[in-house]
DNA sequence: CAGCATAGTCTGGGATCCCAGACAGTTGAC
DNA sequence: GTCAACTGTCTGGGATCCCAGACTATGCTG
């Protein structure tokens, strides 16, 4: 039982408000099981606040621009490189190549972090340096991270003139293509990149799902596929390995 | 004085970790003037429904994921929608022309609102249709919301490779010829597009700017120049009734 | 226009939450 | 290895917050 019920439905009233969108002070009471009283007493601090905005015609009340901003600022303050950093470290030493933790931003995924095996840690000629964005719909952080959003989701991110700009010619180029192409990958429970981003080399992503069934990002390994006998098998085969990586930073962010 | 000061102190300790990044439990309290001990105990109950994160090698605490939840939420359920529908029929009636209300969404805008005047309501010829996204730096409205931010905000929001796609090969091309025409349109008080999206046609824009200081969109309207013997200066004309549609707006989401 | 349902505000007292401070554990400097 | 500073947990009681419910205001329907 909480020792701070008022917190809790502060932030329950966050919550009912993202998941339903606006409502009426008498539904969001019923709700959270709370008085009306109390209720109008808390929806004041939280406009006042600006966490909350009423809308006097339609007596509804909806989320506000302090909302916005917290969810902005942990974007800039992300909790996952701190915890993730240790795993992405110990990944690639295991597997040999270098990592990436990948977040989800609009039609595009931005790197947070990048790791290299200490063997190989020289110039890198991958361009998947931290705070590079690319176009999700042709990485595997990307398409691993779209294929866990329901197709109107899907749509909605995708709705960006830009987000089928492709570097290198290949990969999908329309929402009908990557829709195919994400219910392989949601199907295998990887993406799998292949010289869609940078000719020879090939990626597997996967993404990272909290325990709240909540998306976190992504994580993905890349390897120089030319010259390699074994070609996309080489890469496929460091899927397990991605996986655990991404349920043990998903573990740490659900504590 | 709050009614719910648990309440009160909880939102505290979400804004505190927004502005400063992670910290430890000791400085929040410090920064909020509330008891350890009640810090330990709002903290649990925010880390409980995922808006906190602790970051036990670190010994501090940093925002978490539903609060980035709640902040694409409120995206989604745009209060400013509601606000502003009858602010823009008004303005559009006024003024005679198309107007919109836009967000920035990373280095684009999306159009949020679209008004046309009862005289003109026929099929548009104008693309920019309400969910359409267009980048930031060709845009009235994208170019009075960046105008709104510091250098180093600019900079981060065109990090993008997509940021400087430009539809008609005009425009700003880099971040430095941006920043020129940013400087210019910070002292107007106003950004003034012409033809940079669509030939024939000029558009004035306005950042909204609520009484706390926070950027919540941008106002705009677009003028068909060609055969207008008074060019540019036509559309210039409106920054004022703009201005204060702007105005109006940021005066109801501060309530 | 009357009636009804709901929104929004207000009040006072009993239930309980918040606070001060003690305590154990951890970390880093010397 | 010792010590200081800080982190994190726990406790009990007085201060005060939360609740039930009364009341006024508003909007919709017939």
């Amino acid at each position: 039982m909480s020792k701070v019920p008022a917190a809790t439905s502060t932030l329950g009233l966050l919550r009912t408000l993202a998941n339903r969108g606006p409502s009426t002070a008498t539904a969001l009471a019923a709700a959270l099981d709370i008085p009306r009283s109390t209720t109008y007493h808390l929806l004041s601090v939280l406009t006042d606040a600006g966490f909350v905005v009423h809308l006097p015609d339609e007596r509804r009340w909806t989320l506000g621009p302090s909302a916005f901003e917290i969810g902005m600022a942990y974007l800039r303050h992300d909790p996952r490189e701190a915890l993730a950093r240790p795993v992405l470290i110990e990944l690639a030493e295991r597997v040999g190549h270098t990592v990436h933790l990948a977040a989800l931003h609009g039609s595009e995924v931005v790197y947070l972090l990048k790791e290299s095996p200490r063997s190989t840690r020289r110039a890198s000629t991958l361009i998947t340096d931290v705070g590079v964005r690319l176009p999700a719909a042709t990485t595997a952080s990307g398409r691993a991270m779209l294929a866990t959003l329901s197709a109107e989701q899907v749509r909605a991110v995708m709705s960006s003139p830009t987000a089928f700009v492709s570097r290198t010619g290949r990969g999908p180029t329309s929402l009908s293509a990557l829709r195919s192409v994400l219910t392989r990958e949601r199907r295998s429970g990887y993406a799998l990149e292949d010289g869609e981003i940078l000719d020879g080399y090939a990626s597997v992503g996967v993404a990272i799902i909290d325990s709240a069934g909540r998306l976190a990002g992504a994580v993905s390994v890349t390897v120089h596929t030319i010259g390699d006998a074994a070609g996309l098998d080489s890469v496929i085969a460091y899927v397990p390995q991605v996986r655990e990586a991404a349920e043990t930073i998903a573990t740490r962010l659900s504590r």
